[in-house]
DNA sequence: CATTTTAAGTTAAACGTTTAACTGGTCGCA
DNA sequence: TGCGACCAGTTAAACGTTTAACTTAAAATG
């Protein structure tokens, strides 16, 4: 049915070692025959068996990508983006990506991802918080990691993570500079170190301005940064501190919240309060007024991270690498001068 | 280093071809061997590698899933969880999916996805309303294809879709039930079968219920179902009928935009205009009141899709098979008595 | 008892590549 | 002229399965 390497050996009147070579494009074939078969090849659309090269070579040629359900099923589309990344780059290197969700309370009882069992994959790539059994297990096979947006305890794994102190002042920053004095932050799930290196930025920018850093800006007694939290969290940050004019959530699903709980008490944004996200994952025109934030660059670092395993599967040395990926302001309507 | 055939046949004292046919449960082996050889497999923790398994076999055990662009990267999770649905049947029947994202404006000069081309898998899957120079293009190739909701023009193919003239007469049912008369439809891209079907489900109950279909009461006009163009759609419609206690919209992403417009407005959903939505893809916390709202069984789908070219692929006859998946009710705050 | 059937395996070819080892020709050089 | 070096390919083994065809022994049959 398929083209294969003999038929366009056959046609090319040459071996089909010769094919392979030209292939993989080796110094020992002459330039004539190269352009020669490169031709035939294209005429005749070949493509090779990923079985066949996969059983001679010991590469599978995929990639395996591993996710926790509920990172993967979130209503924003983060770890859908950086997904889409990987596939993206992966084209480019000729790979395929194998995705494989797993429970965030992976226990001894559950299965590693069946790629992994199968050996059906050359590398693996991780998004997000996984459980440290998951880790413990998966090391057994040796596989190289790569992991994104998460730093293993084990430090010697290549990371991409996103620059989150620097996305922290870059918010306040902007906040400063529109004059802004009495600005709250308001975090949820302060121990997970993306929430926290947030407020450091948030602190250094305060401090860089000379303005005092009060515990009665800053509000991180939630659990988890979602909506409704920003929403509490909103409620008690403003009942004990009235001066507030500007708020910083941790991340755009709180910020929907503080905006929500700040319109039900009758102010508006951005008159009245401004507010800032972070990540850039709300539709702009699904809030109103559009929500100010700080853009991750998420199909990005799922590429670099595609490109980290690629090399690190064609070269032979190896150290672990960290990535750390810009962020940009995103101004839109939530904040204005005061 | 992986444990192959032959170090488990060499352990049970058999031969490989035994081991083989154990593994494919084939009749001709006792069941004493059987059991033993299981044994070993499972002691040894062998697993057979798919690339000599594809190479033989001419099945390369994988799955393309076919979907565009922006389909996926939408803000709600409804591709996702379809996604998430093929992947997690996948498993039932050790199949991998490979996803392919393309643009929504395909045309000539784009690629085929690259495990077409590859002849990388066995069968496609393809989620949404993709364009027609893609169906023609992936044709030429004779894989066999599930759509999952969306129905190609050529009708010979195997389909999963959505009972959107049940969600229609469900929601609108609920509406009269709570004792509505005034009860307004809002939709758009009426073109899309699935919003006219919703439409036509609103239209059959409203008749049934003896009530007047009124166009003062549907308002179709916008060109997408999205959140401001509920905005829209809801003020068009209210500026002209006073009257209107409840409003059906065809999405939650529209429902969204009612309520903001109703908030807007001065009135309360629900004490002054119930509001309902279609999908279920708006997270409960995220609105205020919780949308009501029409589940669609979006990882059942996917799941659905899965086996239908599972069985397809292990069978020999085949004819296209439709599969209507039920809808469900989903009773939030955001609907109430008259 | 001789022959056929059945049961329970085994043998060996094939799938489509890659790649180390080999070959045969040409060239340069003493 | 003889010999090594180099160039441009070819040969053949190997990768780990599946499966049609074959084997051998025991059971059934007349």
């Amino acid at each position: 049915m398929a083209i294969t390497i003999k038929d366009v050996a056959k046609a090319a009147n040459v071996s089909i070692a010769t094919v392979s070579l030209v292939m993989h494009n080796h110094r020992r074939i002459s330039k004539e025959t190269k352009v020669k078969v490169l031709e035939i090849i294209e005429q005749m659309n070949y493509r090779p068996s990923r079985s066949a090269r996969g059983l001679v070579s010991r590469r599978t040629g995929n990639i395996g990508f591993i996710l926790t359900n509920d990172h993967f099923l979130r209503t924003e589309p983060f770890y859908t983006h950086i997904f889409i990344g990987t596939e993206i780059e992966a084209r480019e290197n000729d790979f395929y990506v194998l995705l494989n969700t797993i429970n965030s309370d992976f226990n001894e009882r559950d299965q590693l991802p069946r790629f992994i069992l199968d050996r059906n994959i050359d590398g693996v790539i991780i998004a997000g918080k996984v459980p440290q059994l998951l880790m413990e297990k998966l090391s057994h096979y040796n596989f190289p990691v790569v992991y994104i947006d998460f730093i293993p305890a084990n430090k010697n794994y290549s990371t991409v993570l996103v620059d989150n102190v620097m996305g922290g002042r870059l918010a306040t920053n902007h906040l400063i500079d529109l004059g802004h004095k009495n600005i709250a932050f308001i975090g949820g799930d302060i121990g997970h170190p993306s929430i926290s290196d947030r407020l450091t930025g948030y602190m250094k920018a305060i401090e860089s301005a000379n303005l005092p850093i009060s515990p009665d800006l800053i509000e991180t007694s939630e659990n988890y940064p979602a909506r409704t939290n920003g929403y509490n969290a909103a409620r008690k940050l403003l009942s004990v501190n009235k001066n507030i004019t500007a708020i910083f959530a941790c991340n755009d699903a709180m910020a929907l919240g503080v905006i929500q709980y700040l319109k039900d008490q009758g102010k508006r944004v951005p008159q009245d309060v401004s507010v800032m996200g972070f990540d850039d994952v709300v539709s702009e025109s699904s809030v109103d007024p559009p929500l100010c934030t700080v853009r991750v660059p998420t199909m990005e670092m799922g590429m670099e991270a595609m490109k980290l395993i690629s090399t690190l599967l064609k070269e032979y040395e190896f150290y672990p690498k960290k990535i750390m990926m810009p962020v940009e302001l995103v101004v839109r309507q939530s904040t204005q001068k005061i």
